[in-house]
RNA sequence: GGAGAGGUGGCCGAGCGGUCGAAGGCAGCCGCCUGCUAAGCGGUUGUGGGGGUAAAACCCCACCCAGGGUUCGAAUCCCUGCCUCUCCGCCA
């Protein structure tokens, strides 16, 4: 959520970075609507101050009363006085209330506002590449899909998958089964060793964490959700993990704070029908381990560039060809100031795919989840700055290792840093 | 699932429906005092919104889990929800 008074101070700068965004959305109406709210809070104001006193005369004269011995009540007329104000303010605050849902209505909508360092553009094709890591290997045989070798090797099983659950889902078997792990508690190893704390938060989140990371109230088609009690499955740790500290005022000396946590992500994907529908790019259920931090604003693009670092990092360790692209205005996530991609190697594919994506979402979400902190020499409080980033998908990097360790028999060699988890050089 | 108890400020803990934003204690901060000791004395310490100011001071409103209701007036009464605790049952 953006701050009111910022997009009243600056409503063309915020109606740019909308359009930059691809976005429409009466910026006006959410002003006027804005600025008759607070009218009608100040009527309410006085008028409940008014009612305040006289209250409270009517509080002392009843004293009195009952100290003389007169059982004349002497407090009717204050009474029906104050009657008609409480009767104004009751009808005031209805009014209020209804223009507070109509602004919340607009002002959840409403996305970030894009860092000046973001490329402008109207969509992916805008994107900018920052770096690449490590050539893509030349293969002297024709590499294949990594669902091919992956049947081939019975590792993973996606027609049982289909049985069980239906499209979209996995079935991963024996050094499958195993690989995924490795790389689970690799990668929770590698994030603790740079400082992250590890985190198991619930999958099952309830609809105000939906609404303070941002997927809702405007993607809740992307999500699912159970009916009674009703919980929303979280499509990334990024949503538990954030809440975390939701509704807190953390000290300034707590900054900054760094969790790392493991859990399954579930989406709908929703409106991808045809897209990547075979292998494990893209599916309704897959593990994930995310990286989420709470900084203080001055720091949070470089916190930004480390986190970014860390993610990439992880593939270096696994031998997997990546480049970094940094988001257009037109690509960017909802919630997002300043979006790097990590995309790494499918040789299968023969092209680069998303294996990480890491945010800064400034103020963004703190403002949504009220996550504050307090400087130790200021009065009052500030947002935090909240930033997330994938360290990494696993069932990408499944994905990735399939396709860029294949060996020309059908075997996949294990990179080095998995060898200890996975007990194996090579599965075949 | 059944039967109870409870949710108050950074923490502990009071609070007959009427100066209660909330006693008291602890912790913290600022002074003072004291030649010693985690001693004593005084003051101070929440969040949000609005007004005000050069900035303060200051003023108003709201907030005692959340949302409704009763009332001239609610932390205090009623209803609903959420959460915590105890006992019984069930259960990975």
């Amino acid at each position: 959520m953006l701050d009111i008074k910022f997009i009243r101070e600056n409503p063309d700068f915020v109606k740019e970075a909308l359009r930059l965004r691809n976005y429409t959305i009466d910026i006006d109406l959410l002003l006027a609507l804005e600025d008759e709210r607070k009218r009608l809070q100040q009527q309410a104001d006085e008028l409940r101050s008014q009612r305040n006193i006289i209250s409270e005369e009517i509080g002392m004269m009843r004293k009195l009363q009952l100290k003389s011995d007169h059982n004349i009540d002497t407090t009717k007329d204050k009474t029906a006085e104050v009657k008609v104000v409480s009767d104004t303010i009751k009808s005031l605050e209805e009014t209020i209330s209804a223009a507070e849902d109509k602004i919340a209505s607009i002002a959840m909508i409403i996305p970030n506002i894009p860092h000046a360092t973001v490329p402008i553009g109207k969509d992916e094709t805008a994107n900018v590449e920052i770096r690449r890591w490590s050539e893509p290997r030349q293969f002297n045989f024709t590499p294949l899909n990594h669902w091919d070798i992956a049947k081939t090797l019975d590792i993973i099983d996606f027609d049982r998958a289909a049985k069980i659950a239906g499209a979209r889902f996995a079935l991963m078997k024996g050094h499958g089964a195993r690989l995924e792990r490795a790389l689970m508690n690799f990668m929770l190893d590698h994030n603790g060793a740079r400082g992250y704390k590890e985190i198991f938060p619930p999958i099952l989140v309830n609809r105000q964490s939906m609404t303070g990371t941002g997927q809702l109230p405007k993607f809740a088609e992307e999500l699912f959700r159970t009916a009674d009690p009703e919980f929303y499955l979280v499509p990334t740790a990024e949503v538990p993990v954030t809440n975390i500290h939701a509704g807190e005022i953390l000290k300034e000396e707590e900054l900054p704070i760094y969790y790392t946590a493991y859990t399954p992500c579930f989406r709908r994907e929703a409106g991808s029908y045809g897209k990547d529908t075979r292998g494990l790019i893209r599916q309704h259920q897959f593990n994930k381990i995310e990286l989420v931090k709470f900084v203080k604003p001055e720091h949070s693009y470089d916190e930004l560039e480390g986190l970014t670092a860390d993610a990439a990092d992880i593939l270096e360790q696994l031998g997997l060809p990546y480049r970094v692209m940094l988001l257009s205005t037109g690509d960017i996530g909802f919630s997002a100031a300043k979006t790097y991609d990590i995309e790494v190697w499918l040789p299968g594919q023969t092209r680069y795919r998303e294996i990480s994506s890491c945010s800064n979402f400034e103020d963004f979400q703190a403002r949504r989840a009220k996550i504050r902190f307090k400087r130790a020499d200021k009065k009052g409080t500030e947002f935090v700055h909240t930033l997330n980033g994938s360290g990494l998908a696993i069932g990408r990097t499944v994905a990735a290792i399939i396709e860029n360790y294949q060996q020309k028999d059908g075997s996949v060699v294990i990179p080095d840093v998995l060898r200890t988890y996975m007990g194996i050089e090579v599965i075949k």
